[in-house]
DNA sequence: TAAAGACTAGACAAGTTTGTCTATTTTGTG
DNA sequence: CACAAAATAGACAAACTTGTCTAGTCTTTA
């Protein structure tokens, strides 16, 4: 990928990650990189075209991040404690592969583009699902109303993470599943 | 309060739900509405103000919804029940009280300013935490680490229901924290 | 009925937005 | 070196943003 390409997308996530996608133009996000703006218009035919791009983006790092902290799982109780550990430790800003922690910038973006058709809508719940799937894939037994919950309970952990500051929510999340698991593993 | 006043609140939260605020200008709501510019701005001192009106709308709307539907239970698996069941039929659109669903308002609105000094993160701060308080109110027993998990499921169902469209998650939470309240009912 | 307060219509200011266009310079490669 | 591709700076267009101002009209109430 060109350099100048690459530059524009970090510098777009970054920009929209922290604030909004709406509060950020076109021009601020051109200062911040040095890029001139008929540059921006050769690499992305639009605004949209390169919020995607960011996303996009986000979403291949995210899938990246959580596979190296699920790497070597062998028990759907251990796949809780590590993702819920993971989880805590992002949202207290200490996961460098994600940067610091402003919320899901999937669930950021679908609410401000709350037009479900919207490409961009379109790709958040494309990013929920294949996250789904790769929890998916490090159970060591499949357990879908297992699965159910964790992805339930990862959603609430975050954004009471982000709208109510409670960090410690995705530990909560551990001894709530624990419980849940150890009376379902044999029943479903 | 006054009419117009009214009238402006009612027509900003309807389009700032159905939309995001950052897209939704000050025109639009006074074309929507049919109120004049300068009565707006008689009314309130900026965009700010009347979103934060309308923050203020829907706050109190929604937990006068939440005590209608909790009214009565008497037992915390009961309370289960009732909440989850309500949340399911607010994503169904059958709950006239609060429209037609576009999730979470507060969650939306604090997505759009991610400063979390802002006024409006920290109403929907303050919202979730009133929220919290309301259910802990109508638990027959106090049991705060059932309330920690019913508050962590209910953002997760209404993100689940909202980014990726299953508007059965909320059943799924009642599930869960059947299994939950029973084996911790007397551990606690 | 008269005066005061509330409201309207819309022009206007100053700034922002996305996207296009031009003219010039830099960079990479045969 | 020479040429083509890539990048730059920034003017510009057209639309939109919030908020102010003016002038006139409607509504309430004393």
């Amino acid at each position: 990928m060109s350099k100048k390409r690459k530059l524009l997308i970090d510098t777009s996530l970054d920009l929209f990650y922290s604030n909004s996608i709406n509060s950020i133009g076109i021009n601020e996000i051109l200062k911040t990189s040095g890029v001139a703006k008929q540059t921006l218009y050769s690499h992305f035919e639009s605004k949209e075209s390169l919020i995607l791009s960011a996303l996009q983006q986000r979403h291949t790092n995210f899938i990246e991040w959580l596979k190296t902290k699920l790497d070597g799982v062998d028990s759907n109780e251990q796949l809780i404690i590590r993702l819920f550990n993971a989880l805590e430790s992002w949202f207290r800003n200490s996961e460098s592969m994600l940067g610091d922690f402003h919320g899901c910038f999937f669930i950021n973006s679908a609410s401000e583009f709350n037009n479900k058709q919207s490409n961009i809508s379109l790709f958040c719940k494309q990013h929920k699902h294949e996250v789904r799937e790769t929890i998916k894939q490090y159970m060591s037994q499949e357990n879908l109303f297992l699965l159910d919950a964790i992805c339930i309970m990862k959603e609430g952990a975050i954004t009471n993470a982000y709208v109510s500051g409670d960090y410690s929510s995705a530990i909560k999340c551990i001894r709530i599943l624990k419980q849940y698991e150890n009376n379902t593993a044999f029943t479903d």
